[in-house]
DNA sequence: GTGAGATCTGCAACCGGTTTCACAAGACTG
DNA sequence: CAGTCTTGTGAAACCGGTTGCAGATCTCAC
């Protein structure tokens, strides 16, 4: 005699499948797998049985177990995305984008975050593989390359930012020098030549690449660099308070600053704001990422735009391809520069 | 003769399992179950075998196969976690707390976004069900009660806000009455009579509740309720500076305004920017849920604060309880009202 | 009427773990 | 030294889907 299925709260973590497959074909008096078919499409079955099987499915909202499934067919329809924090507003917009591609393909999204530091991330990755992801979204990880591409054989990765020639490994380069230069272009075409930069970290690709385009811009307007205008902050507000009240307080002359990414930018906004100086009356501010809230800030942001939603779109689309056993076929979004009210003509 | 495993790109859509738990036991002589038990240390095994596994283990890195092992225990370790936009920097800051408290209890969590509508939800609802998740945490959605009981029937479920008495389900209310109060009182301390509220949509029982503490709190200070004061937003930036427009070009006289959250504040801000009134020395601004970048704004916002992160935690800890088959005792964190620079006294 | 071909369906073997159960060996008791 | 109790291990049966293969039925042509 079978012993009964263990009921909820007790002792069974959870009632186990309500109602399998092969109940519903003894209901409708058919093989189970009939009703595989039936379910998926992969074989045409007689209309008849159809019907009855389709009765029998919905008469007790059966759904397949996703456990059962991903075994037997070695997938899972769920992609590993790594960002740096969930709750920041730049890497927000990009999980956003993945989260309706993925969606659209019926695929679901397990999105983590790595904290910036070399561990989380790791830890992180680890888990997507034991949870068994199909892929994995990489949002300019600070992961070493040879760690990559270890996981990298065990299922395929797209990666933002940084560029990896590792088979099963796509790549999707963000346009950090370009956009840069256009923002300092802009400064330097309204007549600003004393510019201040607020640096991001110091080892991350995206923030060295951004600093290039800053000294590229000053090369190509032949004005000489002067270090002491260039200051480190941490991506964040707080970094761009502290490092535009040290330049105030260290009374740098500069008429125009340009931040690593808005929320360094909101950051000097307020450590100008509190030294009396208005923007772009007294200084004019550029940020980088054109952030949603940036055009509602106090005046709305001029901002370099490489939308970070289509961004991570591509992203999936290049991942999903990747799982099909396609090659992707996507690039990165245009970058261009949105002009608000925090720069004006000198 | 066995045929070769398919490999990676061509046909078969991941390796399946590079190595798996018999793969092992046959090298380190022992059974299959000697393996399982060894792993997930279910049963004592004499340290010998112990050892010899442990070495295989660790010589082929092998991880056992999350569906396998998905399918016989019957679960996953995996929680869906429904908030209505994963770009929203209201419920990011909850995604970021659920999303710790899980990490450290070994389980993923699977984002989706409702977009504020019911057909939405639901389907991510239904998705969450389908990819077999051990709970769900519910960010105070739409769906009605019905409903949400229906899913409860198939896994335990987490609300905040809405209270829900359902078998399997726990509430974790918002005090969002308390804080409009909060908020209320402190603009009707510094002397303010005409308080002008930007409400947000109109059936969510959150926005619907702050309405009844700005109401409240006027009937408390015996203030004559004005509804010529009170416009609709639709809990962002851009509901939060067409309302305030919209007060303002109907000449509507208003010493203060209290926004049904923080980012309706921000759009209030640009729109009395745009007429040309300094907060808060023309008009007085009080927000709700303290997002991180109020503290940024300019001027810094008055706000009343319910840590969402500490919020997601507790529903992350409360929906892990109900998986475990235990009672949750969490409560709502505390809300308090953190005073800046958006207000004056008259 | 029979054979070739096409179409539909069921059996049974898998996917890769976990767990019940039985059994063997060692530890204790009397 | 027989008998009971512990303890460690393996064989085999699950979990709930998918799918290769073979057999059944039906069509059509000669």
């Amino acid at each position: 005699m079978k012993n009964p299925r263990p009921q909820h709260g007790k002792r069974g973590p959870r009632p186990r499948q309500l109602v399998t497959l092969r109940d519903i074909a003894r209901e409708a008096g058919v093989s189970a797998s009939t009703v595989s078919r039936i379910i998926n499409g992969t074989v045409k079955v007689s209309d008849e049985l159809t019907a009855s099987v389709e009765a029998a499915i919905a008469k007790h909202d059966f759904r397949p177990d996703a456990a059962a499934r991903g075994l037997a067919l070695g997938r899972t329809f769920t992609i590993g995305v790594l960002s740096q924090a969930i709750d920041s507003p730049f890497y927000a917009e990009g999980l956003r984008g993945v989260e309706r591609r993925l969606l659209a393909a019926g695929y679901a999204a397990l999105f983590m975050s790595g904290n910036w530091n070399v561990a989380d991330e790791e830890r992180c990755m680890r888990k997507f593989i034991d949870h068994g992801v199909d892929g994995i979204i990489m949002f300019s990880g600070c992961l070493d390359n040879a760690a990559v591409k270890d996981f990298g054989k065990r299922c395929p990765i797209v990666m933002t930012g940084r560029h990896l020639p590792v088979a099963h490994t796509y790549s999707l380069p963000i346009k950090d020098r370009l956009g840069a230069t256009l923002a300092m272009r802009h400064l330097i075409g309204l007549g600003h030549r004393r510019i201040a930069f607020i640096a991001g970290s110091e080892t991350h690709p995206d923030a060295l690449e951004r600093l290039a385009g800053y000294l590229e811009a000053l090369q190509e307007a032949r004005i000489p660099f002067d270090p002491r205008l260039v200051v480190r902050g941490d991506w964040r507000e707080e970094g761009g308070l502290i490092a535009t009240t040290q330049l105030l307080e260290a009374g740098r002359a500069f008429t125009a600053v340009f931040c690593v990414n808005d929320q360094t930018a909101h950051g000097a906004y307020l450590a100008l704001f509190r030294h009396g100086l208005k923007v772009p009356d007294d200084v004019s501010v550029v940020g980088f990422d054109d952030l949603p809230s940036s055009s509602y800030s106090l005046p709305p942001l001029t901002s370099v735009r490489q939308s970070v939603r289509v961004l991570g779109e591509r992203a999936a689309e290049a991942v999903l391809a990747l799982v099909a056993g396609r090659r992707p076929k996507v690039e990165s979004p245009p970058v261009e520069l949105v002009v608000r009210d925090s720069t004006r003509r000198l």
